[in-house]
Formats: C-alpha cells, structure tokens, sequence
DNA sequence: CCGCAACCATAGATTATCTATGCATAGAAA
DNA sequence: TTTCTATGCATAGATAATCTATGGTTGCGG
C-alpha cells in the first residue's frame, strides 16, 4: 500500500530505458522488458501494459521504427529499431535524468544547518 | 513540449524531497519551496500547485504535523515537523530511491554487446 | 493433450504533478 | 498615496504516466 512500493519504476524514466535498450542493438518488444529486468538486477520491471503503449508512443514520435520479423525462439515478433531522432532524444532524456538526478542528490545531502 | 522538458521535477520524489527538508528543521510551505530550490541549485521547482496539496497529503498520513506561526518576515505561516512515522518514511523512500536510481545508472551504463 | 512461456495488444483505474486561479498582507518603489 | 512585488496559503481542473486486468495466438515440454 505504501506509494514507494508499488512503484516497479521512477516515472519519467521509462521512454528513456527503451531508448536505451534499443539502442544497444534492435530488438523486440518483449525482449526489452526482459533485459531491462535483467541489467537492473531484477530491479526494474516494465509491465507489459506500459511496455507496448510506450512502444508505439515513441514509434508515433519517430523515434523508432518497427518492423516484424523472428525471434529467437522462432515466433513473430515486432522489432525496433532506433532512428536519428531518437538517438538525439536519447541524449537529452540522458541529460535531463542527470540534472535531476543530481539535483535530487544535493537535497538528500544537504546537511542540518543551524540558524 | 518535450515531455522532460515541462516536468520540473522527477516524478514520485517530491513527497520524499519535503520529508527530507522539514528534516532539516521546522519550516513553513512557501519556505519548502525556496529551499528545494535554492539547493537543487535552482534546479528543481516545486509549483505552489503541488506544494500545497502534497503538504496536506503527507501531514493526513502522519508523516507531518501542522501548527501556525509567525514567519521570518513577520507574517503568518504554517510550520511543519517531521512525525516518528515521517523519519520512517523518509528512510524507505531513500532507500526506495537509491534502488531505483541504480538500476536506472545501471540501465544507461549499459554498453554494446555483440551476439 | 495440457500447461506454460513467449509474444502482442487495449481499456480503464489510479495518481502525481502542473496550470490557472483566487485571496491576503508587508514593504519597497514611484 | 498608490502601485507593484514578494510572501504566504489554498483549490479546481487538465494532463499524462503507469499499472491492473484482460484478451488473444503459438511453440514446446511433459
């Protein structure tokens, strides 16, 4: 119930993650909620109903593209790709997240000060 | 119209932002603001629109107590103080955001890998 | 044949934050 | 003295992100 645990992810985050991802090399929708579980040390879990409306947000974006094709375990899959614009944006939700995050930082470091 | 552009701050830390200041010492709400932002470096900027309502949300919980008083510049103010409960929920959502924000370094230190 | 993992997808609920607005007063500036 | 700005509290409504709950197809192991 508590707000902090229901949470499977920092809001914001997630187009960025994708971004991310699919920029490691092309790859399909299910796929990349697995490796962000996996390279999060099961930390993050993208659900599935986040997953694939973000997917075709950031397609309507141009962002990536997508094209169908065969998975590994021999299935239909949609694969993505990222474009130059995408690649340009994930620099800058690169960027944002280290501002503030850092921002953040400073706050849960700021120390008792007397008056 | 980026969407990270519009957001002033990461979504899900500013409960535990004003938790983490009144920590430091009694303050009212309009004070809150200006000191998350004075030591965000004028990074974060919480709306008087979110301030407001979350002040009230957290104090609901329990996390917070309320008592009016007379301001730094001579006029009426509501203080607030951090509960045992809030110094509790304040710990958890560190730790909370310490987890996230590693798996979220994690996911963007993440390099090419070859098949 | 049955069940589960792999895959895609949408609808609706929940909730956080922002924008816009309103009000009141102290002090500086004009 | 009037006016503007900063200080201070507050709410309503819009926006948007994510989750929960569904629903469906198919390949494979038991």
């Amino acid at each position: 119930m508590a707000p902090t645990e229901k949470t499977d992810l920092l809001q914001g985050t997630l187009d960025m993650l994708i971004l991310k991802i699919v920029a490691l090399g092309p790859v399909h929708g299910y796929g990349i909620s697995q490796r962000i579980r996996q390279i999060s040390k099961e930390v993050l879990n993208v659900q599935q109903g986040s997953l694939y409306p973000a997917l075709h947000r950031l397609e309507k974006r141009g962002w990536l593209s997508a094209e169908w094709g065969d998975s590994e375990n021999g299935r239909e899959a949609k694969f993505y790709k990222l474009s130059a614009k995408g690649r340009r944006q994930l620099a800058q939700e690169e960027a944002s997240w280290n501002r503030l995050s850092e921002a953040v930082e400073l706050i849960l470091g700021a120390a008792q000060q007397e008056a």
